[in-house]
DNA sequence: TTATGATTCATACGTTCGTTTTAATCATAA
DNA sequence: TTATGATTAAAACGAACGTATGAATCATAA
């Protein structure tokens, strides 16, 4: 009677993980994500209720550890700096690097969980978006309070919106694994898929930073 | 006989618009844009063809002028450089900087049109993603080339991967109208929004002109 | 071994989807 | 004014959607 449900529940929300990434919520059938999961199409209904609450569950089971993930390391980072504020590159490091190790996390999801997050986070229906905000919001204060706290001589706002402008180029620079192709294509030739993950995140954070200790701009 | 059809045509691709951007085009029906545009049910199939059809016309009907108007901003600035590379900064204005005064101009699509792009490049449907790739190549190879001259210490993998992360900050810097209350409520009290996106513009630019000049990353 | 509750299965329900069809209505030129 | 082609309108199409139902099958404990 476990192994059965687990095992079902977890093929379902592999599946539906997979489907969702590729194909968007409005975009992923409820056919395609049991026909793929090999389990019956009445399955789902069964284990979550509707395919809303599978979605739900779908972020909740990466979501879940990736924010108490995100949190843990800024209280140890915060602990051994013993009052001292925090180097804004260790900030970054705690919320985006965090996340971009997961891509390497087959058993947290992966690229495809984060593909997942990436492009969801600007196609949002009404329910996704309640409920990212929802489960997104302390950490996202806890973070930005930080920020607040390194960087005493930049406004408020200005860091929200560079906090912004991070989260837009972290988000696309992983769901567009493909959407790359758009601006790539052959300028990338010298790099095969793991390499080109292992790079990223050194990348992307030389961009986030320089983009965060940017001069403020004059109105 | 001249004046229906445009009017009818105009009507839908309007309706459209708002709607795939508000929706997504998945999550659109055809009922909801004809009942929004005041139009019979049928009228979308005789003057489109389609659904995808009208998709991509959509798009066509900003996608040609933004794309122009950056070549001959391009262009232009060549011209009277006179052989000089142009600075960095001249380049990220002239294709993103063309880009964001689009959502000041309510006749070629104003902020409507734009959150539908910058949504659009992160949950591309195959036939919108084959369709994108083809409308933009052409600019986009142009810019890359740009930036590979006006900065030729940087390697040009480097550069292609800025200039992605930049389209990313851009597109959810647009699409997150919203999205925006997930990572700002409380935190931008004094604007509204016609200041709010006077100001994003300069904002944005020294972002991205802080990441495109970033230390380059030691591996 | 049998009774029980959990899970799986095949099937069907009612809706909504994009599209098509056929007839009515319109504007224009002969 | 009448003929013609373009546009609109109402209705229906088959397919696919998310969900619900009731019987069959399974694992487990008494």
């Amino acid at each position: 009677m476990e192994n059965r449900t687990i095992d079902t529940r977890e093929r379902i929300l592999d599946a539906g993980e997979r489907l969702f990434m590729a194909h968007g919520y409005e975009g992923t059938s409820m056919r395609q994500i049991t026909g793929e999961a090999g389990v019956n199409l009445a399955a789902v209904n069964y284990h979550f209720g509707s395919k809303e609450s599978l979605m739900q569950e779908v972020f909740r089971r990466r979501l879940d550890w990736l924010n108490e993930e995100r949190m843990r390391v800024l209280h140890e980072m915060e602990a051994e700096a013993a009052g001292k504020s925090l180097k804004p590159s260790q900030i970054v490091d705690g919320f985006f690097g965090t996340l971009l190790r997961m891509a390497g996390d087959e058993n947290r999801g992966g690229m495809t969980f984060l593909r997942l997050l990436g492009r969801t986070l600007t196609e949002p229906s009404e329910f996704i978006r309640a409920f990212l905000a929802h489960e997104y919001q302390a950490v996202m204060d806890r973070y930005k309070e930080a920020l607040f706290k390194a960087l005493p001589e930049v406004p408020k706002a200005e860091i929200v919106w560079r906090f912004h402008f991070m989260l837009g180029a972290t988000s696309y620079a992983i769901a567009g694994t493909d959407a790359l192709r758009l601006v790539t294509d052959w300028q990338i030739e010298d790099e095969d898929s793991t390499d080109r993950l292992d790079r990223l995140v050194p990348r992307l954070m030389s961009f986030l930073l320089g983009g965060l200790r940017a001069p403020l701009p004059q109105f």
